[in-house]
RNA sequence: GGGCGGGUAGCUCAGUUGGUUAGAGCGCAUGCUUUACACGCAUGAUGUCGCAGGUUCGAAUCCUGCUCCGCCCA
């Protein structure tokens, strides 16, 4: 083995390794429980960054360990046509060329995104085999594959013949530069800093009129009513009458309506029922007309009037206020912050427009929805995210799924030339369903992404075929993703899923935060923040990325990525290697590995199972599996990879291997050889096992040396805490122990004696059994703590001359100096702890003199509370004698 | 405006049902070629647990108010 790991040698021919002995594929298996997870799909032209990375390892963490608790786990791959983020791709690219999607035409234009879609798939497969993921890849799926388009068309048209899918012509949000219809979802508010325009409307006679005020001037051509609030003092009279509209010459009412603020401005606002969406309401109550004045392209209409018509919405809205203000119908302009919507694929801001497109009533699967989480049957973790997941289907919306683009799956309805009736059928229908008519259109748009996506649980197994699969891995078991696709996503599969399939499609919902850069910026490539894993894979290592990512999951919220969290687990990783490297190469009598008998390597035979840190270290080695299995199955994954590594580094290697190497040593009994090697090895076996979801090349690497017939660690059992392990002396005499070597490695670090100068030590022990534990480990403590043979003493003894000693375990520890001993620094020293164990000592007095506390404590509480008052009168003795020791020798 | 999350060592964060003597990693300081590991070993320093009240024998932990940061919805 290399002195130092190198992921770069190991990781490609493991997940060859993988794949090739068929551990990534699950089967239906009746004798098995499932265990299923889907991938969310990643966008097909995208690239995978550091949030998918994390999302990823979280999954195949889940994934690996319950195929090692035994269960048939599936986890499914694929990918998403993502339509409107696709579709701008290509076209950029285009533009590149100086063409348009129409210069190519409809079919050429979507063939090239399939080329484009082959190229970019292949890339992020390669992206997620190099995270380690598990996936099994015999089953991957993209959304717009035949059996998932099947899917789609089965949904759609289930969806339109039980009337919860119709079309209707009403407000939606525009954007004028992907050119499509956008659902709520898709838009973003961002607050910006505008202004606020305020405009005077005189009356047709001549006299002042009213002033409104505005912050989208050029909508004001559209205006076809001013509205007040039928309580506001300072229009009464004018309700009813008419103003005239600038530059439109046209005369508008003013109508009294609730829903205007009297505070909000003048108190009076402009009417634009064809571009606003409270505007069209107002509109609707008051049977005004809507004008409209900016196309789809976001330029001004004919409507809008000869001198604007074709100017960018902005451009005229410059000229409008140019042209009020010439005509002094410009009061005044302020500063106004609001908050604008955008659409969330290019960030231009949206435009609502009135249009016809194809909705999904929300009401019913809502409901469903809310019926899922109320029984129980998803559960959310952490389940505070089941709120933010209600508080949105209590106020849910029509979902807008038509979609203005080419890519995507088309609406399977087909319009008649002749009798003008829809047709919505499974299979591509030759005859209107109406009239018989041959003459038949189908409709233009695309669906919605999210539609497709809202059936991916159960499309990617078979539906609408009913398959094994299907019958037994669905509802799938857990969903991994972060937060903020919880409506786009999640609360929509659950709705798809209890609708479609009767039942929810998936028990738990495991949600994530964000990964964020140190500065706690969202990554992004338009920032410049974006992180490549590939990158991170290739300097650290794919374990060390994945460990440092679960290292970070809080159930807080976003994770703080920084380059200092990789170097500590490509440390650990590096330690876990070096360890084994230890116990793997280090030959014992008769030739190193195969001198342990077969019987010994079965866990439980414990062969080296006698000495004091043997029983230690099996007891500990029980305790850190059950925290992992238990932290584990709460989903606190962080908490489980952090005890993982506190066990192995600073038990296993810092205690246990050291003192292990006392009984490997040439002239060490040849059975305590054999015992303590089996011991290392039984150890080492169940630490890789149970590392492996979280870093499974390194610990598949290692595991190959350690047990090169066993098979690949992948499906190997997961190891579960054996309760006749643990050992309550033994920890407590270790303890006593670690803390004496800590006392002497204190005090040969404060005199800088060096590590070659074996110390004399004298210990005055507490008690009969800290003598008989010192006598029986006094090879460990001249190991570790580099000192000749010990002098136990007596309490009663006097303190020997010549010697510096401080307080551990009960004991005090005396290293004999001689002259080096620097009086005054030490009598400074024990000074200050004896200053904080006096004013610990008066605390815990206080606390036990007092009644409250003795009647109301817990009986255990008082009693830990009593045995630590003993103990710190104890020290106070011996800090006493030392002190005086030290004052002798002056 | 409504809601959620967070404010603990220089930095990033743990701290599950209130019982501490408040922890870890990184960083920092000192000393180490200890033949598994310098991606290492040993030792050390550092905190009015955002602020103010309250409940309690006891609060970083529970309650109330305030404040700052971030996010979601309107």
């Amino acid at each position: 083995m290399d002195k130092a790991y190198d992921p770069t040698q190991v990781e490609g021919p493991i997940y060859e390794y993988w794949m090739r002995e068929g551990v990534l594929h699950a089967e239906v298996d009746p004798a098995k429980t499932p265990y299923c997870i889907v991938i969310p799909p990643p966008n097909v032209t995208g690239v995978l960054h550091i949030g998918h990375a994390l999302d990823e390892t979280v999954q195949d963490l889940l994934i690996r360990w319950h195929r090692m608790l035994g269960d048939e786990a599936l986890w499914i791959p694929g990918t998403d046509h993502a339509g409107i983020a696709t579709q701008n791709v290509m076209e950029a690219r285009l533009a590149r060329e100086g063409l348009t999607r129409h210069d190519l035409g409809r079919e050429e234009f979507v063939k090239r995104i399939w080329q484009l879609k082959e190229a970019h798939h292949s890339r992020i497969v390669e992206q997620l085999k190099r995270f380690g993921s598990s996936l099994d890849w015999r089953r991957e799926r993209f959304t717009m594959d035949e059996g998932l388009s099947r899917a789609v068309r089965e949904a759609f048209v289930t969806l339109y013949e039980q009337g919860l899918i119709y079309r209707g012509t009403r407000m939606i949000n525009w954007c004028p530069r992907c050119h499509t219809g956008l659902s709520d979802l898709e838009v973003e508010h961002e607050t910006t800093f505008g202004h606020l325009w305020y405009l005077r409307y005189p009356a047709p006679d001549g006299g002042p009129g009213v002033v409104v005020a505005t912050t989208r001037p050029e909508t004001m051509l559209g205006d076809t009513a001013v509205a007040v609030h039928p309580e506001d003092p300072r229009y009464g009279d004018l309700v009813g009458k008419t103003v005239l509209l600038p530059l439109q010459d046209r005369e508008i009412p003013v109508v009294a309506d609730e829903w205007v603020d009297p505070e909000f401005g003048t108190g009076a606002v402009k009417v634009t029922p064809a571009h606003d969406p409270n505007d069209a309401a107002i509109g609707e109550r008051h049977h005004l007309p809507g004008v409209v004045v900016i196309a789809r392209d976001g330029t001004m209409t004919a409507e809008a009037g000869a001198a604007y018509q074709g100017l960018d919405r902005y451009e005229c809205r410059k000229r409008v206020v140019a042209d009020l203000e010439e005509r002094g119908l410009l009061e005044r302009i302020e500063p106004h912050e609001h908050a604008v919507g955008q659409c969330h694929r290019c960030d231009t801001v949206v435009e609502p427009l009135v249009t016809t497109q194809w909705f999904v009533k929300m009401e019913s699967l809502g409901r469903e929805g809310l019926c899922a989480v109320d029984e129980g049957r998803v559960r959310f973790v952490p389940s505070r995210w089941e709120k933010v997941y209600r508080d949105w289907l209590e106020h849910l919306q029509d979902w807008c799924i038509s979609r203005q683009l080419w890519w995507g799956h088309e609406i399977p309805v087909w319009y008649c030339d002749d009798c003008g009736e829809q047709t919505c059928t499974r299979e591509d229908p030759t005859a209107c369903a109406h009239c018989g008519s041959a003459s038949l259109t189908q409709d233009p748009d695309v669906l919605d992404t999210w539609f497709s996506s809202s059936l991916w649980p159960f499309s990617t197994l078979g539906w609408p075929e009913e398959t094994p699969e299907l019958d037994f891995f669905y509802p799938t078991s857990c969903l991994v993703t972060a937060y903020d696709i919880i409506y786009f996503w999640v609360a929509r599969m659950i709705m798809m899923g209890s609708h479609l399939r009767g039942e929810v499609p998936f028990r738990e919902v495991f949600i994530h935060g964000l990964v964020r850069d140190e500065k706690g910026r969202k990554i992004s490539k338009s920032l410049g923040t974006a992180i490549d894993p590939l990158e991170l894979i290739d300097e650290y290592g794919a374990d060390a990325l994945r460990f440092a990512l679960i290292r970070l999951i809080t159930h807080g919220q976003d994770l703080a990525y920084s380059p200092d969290r990789l170097v500590g687990a490509r440390n650990f990783c590096n330690k876990l290697w070096n360890a084994s490297r230890f116990v793997i190469m280090n030959p014992s009598e008769g030739g190193g590995e195969r001198a342990v008998p077969e019987g010994n390597r079965e866990p439980g035979a414990g062969g080296g199972a006698s000495s004091l840190a043997s029983r230690w270290i099996l007891s500990r080695h029980q305790r850190m599996l059950r925290t992992v299995n238990e932290e584990l199955s709460r989903y606190n994954l962080a908490q489980a990879a952090d005890t993982l590594y506190d066990y192995v580094w600073g038990e296993f290697c810092d205690w246990y291997v050291e003192i292990a190497k006392l009984d490997l040593a040439e002239d060490a009994l040849p059975e305590r050889k054999i015992a303590t090697q089996t011991l290392l090895r039984r150890l080492l076996n169940e630490i890789l096992r149970a590392l492996h979801p979280m870093i499974p090349f390194i610990t598949e690497a290692i595991w190959q040396r350690l047990e090169p017939e066993a098979g690949s660690l992948a499906v190997q059992p997961y190891p579960q805490a054996d309760p006749s392990g643990l050992d309550e002396a033994a920890e407590r005499e270790m303890d006593d122990l670690q803390a004496l070597i800590s006392a002497i490695r204190t005090l040969r670090a404060d005199y800088n004696i060096p590590r070659q100068r074996r110390l004399e030590v004298s210990i005055m022990v507490a008690d009969e059994s800290q003598r008989e534990l010192l006598v029986a480990q006094e090879p460990v403590v001249q190991m570790l703590a580099s000192t000749a043979a010990l002098h136990v003493l007596d309490a009663e003894e006097a303190t020997p001359a010549g010697t510096l000693g401080v307080v551990a375990a009960g004991a005090r520890v005396l290293v004999h100096l001689g002259d080096a001993v620097d009086v005054p620094a030490e009598l400074a020293r024990l000074k200050k702890k004896l200053v904080k164990l006096e004013s610990d000592l008066s605390r815990s007095e206080a606390k036990l003199a007092s009644p409250a506390f003795v009647e109301k404590a817990k009986p255990e509480v008082v009693a830990t509370e009593r045995e630590r008052l003993v103990a710190m009168q104890a020290d106070r003795e011996k800090l006493l004698s030392q002190r005086a020791a030290l004052e002798a020798a002056v």
